[in-house]
DNA sequence: ATGAAAGCGCTAACAC
DNA sequence: GTGTTAGCGCTTTCAT
């Protein structure tokens, strides 16, 4: 039997192509292309009457076939390893903001701090062809690490300084946690417990103890650990306080990895009718809007988390834009002395 | 590659392609796209040679191609009024768990509580041929919802109840706001400000209110109304307690639209040595973590946000596989008496 | 169990 | 300024 008689067709959607809104508008179907990708290269008159026939259809473009032959996606990978946390929320606003305003959009990956989750979805995003990738911290499975070196477009590693693979902001969190240690020895605190949750895949927490505990060491004091075995939280922090109490009942201060797990702890011992910082001190790390309310206001250290976001998303911009960027920006951090130390 | 003499070659991506890996395993390049996509339908030994070769190349399938070729992405478009609330990011995480899962990706979209913002993104996710579509609430712009309906997927609008394009699961917000209301009458106060934040697009909290002064208006009490013009936040929640005060100087309590003004009007409270509920009761609406553990309890109610995601993402799962679904299904609310009234 | 051919809907490349 | 042609990399359809 003949093929050109009878042609193969595919189930195609029941939506209007490019090529149907070109022969209704009787041009070809690259001046509608054109008509909407790049007007001004377009006759002003025909591109009216184009861009009234495609109301009319109702066309949406059918931006899977345009990406394939553009090999253009125009989507950001971004990778974190928790939505619980607000710090990660705050980091996404500020990229999502930015990319937004440059017309491309994110595709959002959960980690859950596993780092071969981390390599699974790289996979599947290098797949889709992102313009970029943003990505939570410079550790990554080997197998990632190789997916990533081989891929040609650019990379970010946010939130830490270090040996990165491409772009990287962050903050050094090592320092963080030798200033706050060395703020509560300032104010006379001498026993500090340091309190983080989940350390070994926090390992940024973990590094913050690093700091701690050599300044400490340097005083020649101990800096003994806690190291809950959930996710950060309030009711964590209250938890923690408790457990403190009483397998160090001769602490005088709490060091811990984050403000939800501090101010948890602040609002337990206001329960507890515990006098923060008479009775102990508390402090913590990132500087959320919630820590600087409560009373006393937390000691803690601010990190410009949204700033960062912003800032990872303006530079991968500038890269893809061709114009040059500063490969590694540390965003630092502030120390906020509050009244809980 | 004896085709012509200079077959026009357009600027390919450096990565393996399909037809690169069937080449260099000796088969053809369906049986590669069948080891990898439906592995039972090949021979176990053809299966692991392609298998291996895919390793030894680094090959990494173009997921855009595939979908162009199969109309299908399995992308679930996510719409969103805010990510500044914690609301909304529970929300997307119970989605977000059960479509991973699945192998769906999610595709986020903020709106910023802006209903053109709405329509343009729904624009831009019809482009990528979403599975399905999930966004809050049932209110859309016209040109949003004439989009929707001609759209042949999936739809799930969440958040609230009532007449939805497709699949809907919500609560109540007019029974919440009447619910919290009947609780305050109850304790016995009877000056009730209610305070919202950029009620015209909140809209949900708009409702919370019309419950709220409708059982006032049963009761013959006035429902005087502070509708701020920023978004929700603790700091604000602190600005809205002394404006109360200074504009409503005989109010025994504050109805917040949500946990945030609320518990940021409690801690100022606090700071202020404003009694709570003895000087003036405080009530809110979400029941987050944070005003379970401030001091005294915050009253609020509580709904199932995370559940809600849940459910969507099970509903929506449940209609792509063909099964049967529950069109509208009330998750509910639940009151949390607290000691803030 | 495997393959050949066609085509998904669009844009890049090259005319005129 | 507009059109022609080829092709992006994969999966569907049909054949063996």
């Amino acid at each position: 039997m003949s093929k050109s008689s009878t042609p193969r067709r595919r189930r195609g959607s029941a939506r209007p192509t490019l090529t149907q809104v070109a022969e209704a508008a009787g041009v070809s179907s690259i001046t509608v292309s054109r008509a909407l990708n790049t007007p001004e290269r377009v006759n002003p008159e025909t591109r009216r009457h184009i861009l009234a026939t495609v109301e009319r259809l109702g066309y949406v473009p059918n931006l899977v076939a345009g990406s394939l032959a553009s090999a253009s996606t125009r989507f950001i990978a971004v990778i974190v390893p928790s939505l619980a946390n607000a710090v990660f929320i705050e980091v996404i606003q500020g990229l999502q903001e930015t990319f937004e305003d440059a017309g491309y959009q994110i595709l959002l990956g959960n980690t859950d701090y596993d780092l071969d989750r981390e390599a699974q979805l790289v996979r599947t995003f290098l797949g889709w062809s992102c313009s970029a990738l943003v990505t939570a911290g410079l550790r990554h499975s080997s197998a990632c690490r190789s997916l990533l070196q081989q891929w040609d477009h650019p990379i970010m590693e946010m939130m830490e300084l270090g040996e990165a693979l491409d772009l990287n902001v962050g903050l050094d969190h090592t320092a963080a946690g030798r200033c706050m240690t060395h703020h509560l020895l300032s104010r006379g605190y001498r026993q500090i417990v340091y309190v983080g949750a989940r350390m070994a895949e926090d390992y940024r927490a973990g590094m913050r103890y690093a700091g701690h505990r050599e300044v400490l060491e340097d005083a020649e004091l101990a800096a003994p650990l806690l190291d809950l075995a959930r996710l950060g939280s309030l009711e964590l922090g209250a938890l923690a306080l408790d457990q403190v109490l009483a397998t160090h009942p001769r602490a005088d201060a709490i060091h811990f990895a984050n403000d939800d797990l501090a101010t948890g702890a602040l609002l337990h011992a206001q329960r507890l009718g515990i006098g923060v910082p008479k009775d102990i001190a508390i402090a913590g790390f990132n500087g959320l809007p919630l820590g600087q309310q409560v009373t006393p206001r937390l000691t803690t250290i601010r990190s410009p988390r949204q700033r960062m976001g912003q800032l990872a998303a303006e530079q991968l911009l500038a890269r893809l834009a061709g114009e040059p960027v500063t490969l590694r920006q540390d965003v630092g951090f502030t120390l906020l002395p509050g009244d809980s130390s």
